[in-house]
DNA sequence: AAGCAAGGCAACCGCTTTGCA
DNA sequence: ATGCAAAGCGGTTGCCTTGCT
């Protein structure tokens, strides 16, 4: 018995949104606040199925949206970001207020891995391309041992000092998150905005070149990661 | 002006994760 | 502990626009 579809396809309108169907979705949200997706189209009188309503509204119709060109700001910051976490867009969006995951995810895919490749790095490890260190379709796996200085002069274009965020023996998350934005104050993001999936990537960018977060040898709910970059920990709280 | 290719991006698909009974 | 529904996520598709020949 498999899941039953998440909309009654026959009975749905696809592909784009008419300026009517936008406006219906934005009355309803405003009156009503992101509620139950699966229930929403047919309370706001929407022959679309849950799933496209909540894409349409989270990466074009929220007003929070930026909208516009990246700057090179955000650019040299996803780059870091994406060198530390991997395609987790998520993640990398919660850094970028007004950018959704899927906005960042198309200009990765259009803008910065062209960029990327111009540099001779190589997009999904960071590394240059020449020499044959790239390793295509394998995110940034870090050494088993200590990263050299050599090591991170190979890679220039991720300026974030490697030593730490791969080899580290212990930093903690926040430390990460300052290296790739010495300017964002990794304590002030409230704990209750990080979605608890997020917990999960956040892991595993504390635990790179330790140990995934499957094999995280701490038993706490991996949300305790987030909790660990969002607050700083107090005396006598979990550390690894 | 027409045809084609490439780029850009909105939207969809299918799987995973979460929350709850 | 288990199963299910809902939400979230990342990869992919497809359409529209732009630039080139």
């Amino acid at each position: 018995m498999g899941r039953s579809p998440c909309c009654e396809k026959a009975h749905t309108n696809r592909g784009a949104w008419t300026k009517e169907e936008d406006q219906l979705l934005i009355a309803y949200i405003k009156a009503h606040g992101e509620g139950c997706w699966r229930s929403l189209p047919r309370a706001a009188g929407l022959l679309r199925c849950g799933k496209s309503c909540r894409l349409r509204w989270i990466n074009y119709l929220r007003p929070d949206l930026k909208r516009g060109n990246f700057t090179e700001e955000e650019d040299e910051l996803i780059i870091k970001l994406h060198g530390l976490l991997g395609n987790k867009w998520s993640v990398i969006a919660g850094q970028l207020p007004g950018r959704t995951d899927n906005e960042i995810k198309n200009y990765w895919n259009t803008h910065i891995k062209r960029k990327l490749v111009g540099r001779g790095i190589d997009p999904q490890t960071h590394l240059p391309v020449h020499g044959g260190a790239a390793t295509p379709g394998k995110a940034l796996k870090p050494p088993s041992s200590a990263t050299s200085p050599a090591e991170k002069e190979r890679c220039p274009d991720l300026n974030l000092d490697l030593s730490m965020s791969l080899s580290f023996s212990s930093p903690t998350p926040s430390e990460v998150f300052a290296a790739a934005d010495p300017a964002a104050d990794a304590t002030s993001s409230p704990t209750s905005a990080v979605p608890p999936r997020h917990a999960r990537a956040i892991c595993l960018c504390y635990h790179l070149g330790l140990q995934s977060s499957e094999t995280c040898s701490c038993q706490e709910n991996p949300s305790h990661h987030v909790l660990r970059y969002y607050r700083p920990l107090e005396e006598g709280q979990h550390t690894h």
